[in-house]
DNA sequence: TTGACAAAACTAATATGATTAGTTAAAATA
DNA sequence: TATTTTAACTAATCATATTAGTTTTGTCAA
């Protein structure tokens, strides 16, 4: 009967902090009922479902990490914010496994605006109008730096890259592969000039 | 008391299926056994757990994967064999959502050996021999590669992707973003320039 | 052919975890 | 202070995975 001071912050950092020692699926309304010092049902008085609860952690952590994002972009510019952003989400997502996988497994359509792709849409935008890119263009390298950060710490996460050679130093290359994908559209708007791969017809180079 | 002719072939067909129309969360013993036609504890006499189940689930898709992306492949080389790799996975996500699901959330470090990261190994180690790419740095291109298709389809199998521009489009320039990005490692180690032209392969080096 | 034997199905029972119903006590508010 | 709402509780329900124990079916050797 004595009450505790509970509010979804509250709730979603314990839930956090459980999913990154347990992982998700091991995260569960009895023991997060356990760490919060209440009985399972209690819960229900501030969460809808489990299910939910995940929806929310999901959202909890996009929005822990945008905010890391913004901070760790605090007078960087061009090439440079792109790369420390890529690395802000990488550690984030190695500190915060548990959460990570929310942020992956639950999509945001359910109603949530998702935040976090919208600070990193800003980035990658602002970069590339500081460019000659196309918005059009913006889009697909921002679904591009997204899916391989994303996936990168999901297999990191999983182990499926052997130990003998340095994780990060894969990763920093692959963003480098990136950033210089970004420079070749660049070159290829301004003159259209095509570097040494052959392309596969890609149409119109301002497709909406 | 009929008796099924049921094989560990069948038993995952049916679960990957499921998977597949349901998501694989939703994938239960009691939805495999009612489309199998028997009881749920029927199943512990060919899967030894529901998390196995997943797990066996995971191998099974990497080992059809494989083979189609060997199939793909025949007579082909080149970039144009990463292309198509990334493609026939690329479409094996989309067509098999819930099974690449658990392609994506289970590692297969738990002993069965990964068929399908040797697969691709095979395809990103052949390419990467034959021009002036070490090993070292062709597993760096291998996780890369790894990362951003499965990324790629994970994120559009969650529909983070607005409609309005077409998804296809991004993963295929995110694939030669990834492609100029070899060419670019391969340059590096031929001369020591950046930004070169491109450069035929000058005999193929087998750096370990 | 027949009589074990193993495999594979079944029913019944247990365990765990999510969830609901209904109750009570604490805090907030009028 | 009286009332109302909130947040905790206990008890019960439901769904699912899993285990135990039983029966049936197919196989194979005598």
């Amino acid at each position: 009967m004595p009450r505790m001071n509970l509010d979804k912050r509250k709730i979603l950092e314990a839930a956090g902090a459980l999913a990154n020692e347990l992982s998700l699926k091991k995260l569960s309304l009895n023991a997060l009922a356990a760490r919060l010092g209440i009985k399972p049902p209690s819960l229900y008085n501030h969460v809808e479902s489990l299910d939910r609860l995940r929806g929310e952690l999901m959202a909890y952590g996009w929005e822990t990490l945008g905010n890391e994002v913004s901070n760790s972009l605090i007078g960087v510019s061009g090439d440079e914010a792109i790369r420390r952003a890529c690395h802000v989400i990488y550690d984030y997502a190695s500190r915060n496994p548990g959460v990570f996988e929310a942020m992956a497994y639950y999509n945001s359509e359910d109603g949530e605006g998702n935040s976090p792709a919208d600070r990193l849409s800003d980035i990658v935008y602002r970069l590339c109008s500081a460019r000659n890119v196309s918005e059009a263009q913006a889009t697909h390298v921002l679904r591009i730096f997204r899916s391989y950060v994303e996936g990168f710490a999901l297999l990191a996460r999983h182990r499926s890259f052997s130990r003998d050679i340095p994780v990060r130093e894969s990763f920093d290359l692959g963003v480098e592969f990136l950033i210089a994908g970004i420079h070749q559209l660049e070159n290829a708007h301004c003159s259209q000039l095509k570097n040494g791969a052959e392309q596969p017809p890609e149409g119109s180079e301002n497709h909406a």
